[in-house]
DNA sequence: ATAAATGCAAACCCTTTGCACTCGA
DNA sequence: TCGAGTGCAAAGGGTTTGCATTTAT
């Protein structure tokens, strides 16, 4: 997230996380607290997998079902987007994050993030031109960050966009 | 693809795929011509399962792997892209078909097709900013079509964009 | 003839889930 | 207390792969 300004938030989001639960009657629990105190601590992109890692290293106790269970609810409680990245799902902070796009390097697998009004408006233009209701849009280039296009060894073969 | 006209190519892609097979040093066989001939005769975007479908229907004779194996060989030459939407691989023509983006309506699955000028000038302007060397991008604009959006019935939930 | 392609079924990989146990409110 | 949450291990679902057999060249 390193590319772009953080937005001013009213409350911390282990904060509204809480209030979520509580708003639809799920408990507080000490997995679902340590999971949302370390990803809003520490991550930027990441994925299931990678939580499941941290937290072994960390010593926090929670399983990995219970690490996708609570994603989930990270997700329907606006803390996190989820993404889709090469083969797995990603997730980012979306609460106190402004509106986004991406930028992935598939060489290092860096991912990039920028934002760009036109965007917003050309998604518009279009979406009226094809009579759609848009309430998403996904935009992702893909190429070689610098350092990888310096170095420019193997070519990564680009499997899919 | 009915909504992009098509682009006039030198070649058949049965004829473009079987120089590339040559090329490789690889077999032209009934599978592969078959498979070929389908997907450019009938078909707009696809799932490999789609495939095993058709294919049982038309009598062709093919196992879900030289599916699977054909569908890289045809990405590989540069005939189909593979795309990613909601949860599977999906393809489409690429060979004979101008760049393109896609709106994907989340209620009926349906993928219409556009191309925005603007959407390719704003790419490259965005990557010189992040000193990026793009190679591809993806562009989805996701909601409803108007008949969906109209027909509003349970709203479908938008998983991951 | 012989290396490549195929078909089958098993393996893979990420993700989800059934169920008995645990724990928060 | 007692229903929601958890962990485990098994199941799911799309895709890939090992291997014996078939086939194109």
């Amino acid at each position: 997230m390193a590319s772009l300004t953080p937005i001013q938030v009213a409350e911390p989001p282990e904060e509204k996380f809480s209030e979520y639960l509580m708003m639809h009657g799920h408990r507080h629990t000490r997995g679902r607290r340590d999971l949302v105190q370390h990803i809003f601590s520490y991550h930027d992109h990441f994925t299931a997998d990678d939580l499941v890692f941290d937290v072994k290293q960390k010593k926090i106790v929670v399983s990995r079902a219970t690490i996708y269970r609570t994603l989930e609810l990270l997700v329907e409680s606006g803390l996190l987007r989820k993404l889709r990245f090469a083969d797995r799902d990603a997730y980012e902070h979306d609460y106190g994050y402004p509106e986004h796009d991406h930028l992935y390097c598939t060489k290092c697998n860096k991912i990039v993030e920028f934002h760009n009004e036109e965007l917003v408006a050309l998604r518009e233009r279009v979406s009226r031109e094809q009579h759609f209701r848009a309430t998403a849009h996904r935009f992702v280039i893909t190429g070689l960050c610098e350092s990888c296009f310096r170095a420019k060894g193997a070519k990564h073969k680009l499997d899919f966009v």
